[in-house]
DNA sequence: ATGGACACGTGATAC
DNA sequence: TGTATCACGTGTCCA
């Protein structure tokens, strides 16, 4: 730098001639300065509300506050998928039989939520004999007499319909009370909690 | 640039006398700038790394990518509140009584879960009588029989024993049967899901 | 040609 | 001292 003469400041003895081109190139150089700036303000406002978001993040490097972030996202991720997987293994107080095929793949997810009773495994046993289907996953719970099963079949996708048929067969039977098992309170026993 | 004469090249005609401090001035700006980009990478690939996260980031500005990843987190802050939130609120198989007092308040947050009868709100409601007690907040879940009570009490700490008794009093009644409500299977009916 | 977005090199500063 | 980070101005490409 200070081997250069007259970087910055223009000759004394000439200013007309090119006095104008330096006007507009010094104007255009504040302009872009300028715009720089108010980028790099709205990236580290980002950043900053970042900061009070993350824990313990105070004191910490861009780049190491960026790895935490991408840390709690994924952290976050994992849990809302257990969360979302523990709640839909639970079961509800309403009878229903889901059938879903995804992937494009061979394999098709049921699941059933019905009242419990024990004949219910060698009925849904029965129930599935038929179609040829291989069970390749299957998960039960059951919580205050109310049953929840999920399963994952090995089947062809024209059994869909046969094997809605097959579950929902449970289903209607379970309703009639023909098994015996008991009736339980008709009063309705769930309430949605409420809100705040 | 062009006005400096010699801004990087030293004059041929001195070499000796400061070439030394110019080798080691040459030498630490380029260790300098080097250290520069690898902390500019660090940070660009925190940065990729998050847009892979993040969907329908690619051909986002990168203030405008910080600014949705706040959002996410925002979002999945509040998601897993709720989702913990409607989990503390549901009915477990187990009989218990939580009393919880916290924030150095006069609250104590207190929950009963146990099974289902009639006369159950107001036995709960005599037996917080005499603590002179008033409810603050109350979410009542049922499910399959099931109860679980969420309550927000304004009471002084030195009653919260006395609570406690209280409410325990009510589960040991609810399991003696008393009550003629009717008594359901004792098999186990609760599993936990199967991991994976 | 005008402004936006990026990477770069540099001075300042903290440990 | 060297070795980190940061903000800044600039060059460059793209719409």
């Amino acid at each position: 730098m200070e081997n250069c003469y007259w970087p910055h400041d223009a000759p004394p003895w000439l200013l007309s001639p090119a006095a104008a081109a330096d006007d507009r190139a010094a104007s255009a150089s504040r302009s872009h300065s300028e715009a720089e700036k108010r980028r790099r303000d709205r990236i580290n406002a980002q950043l900053s509300t970042l900061r009070k978001l993350i824990p313990k993040s105070e004191k910490m490097d861009k780049a190491a506050l960026l790895g935490h972030v991408v840390d709690h996202v994924k952290e976050q991720r994992q849990r809302a998928k257990e969360a979302s997987k523990s709640s839909s293994s639970m079961p509800s107080e309403i009878d229903e039989v889901i059938i879903d095929q995804h992937h494009e793949s061979e394999h098709i997810k049921a699941s059933i939520c019905c009242d419990d009773r024990p004949e219910l495994f060698a009925e849904l046993k029965a129930a599935l004999k038929p179609l040829e289907a291989t069970i390749l996953e299957a998960e039960v719970t059951s919580l205050g007499g109310r049953i929840k099963a999920n399963f994952i079949i090995s089947a062809a996708m024209a059994n869909q319909h046969t094997l809605k048929m097959a579950l929902t067969r449970l289903l209607i039977s379970s309703g009639s009370g023909s098994s015996g098992y008991g009736t339980r309170s008709k009063r309705q026993r769930f309430f949605y909690p409420t809100s705040r």
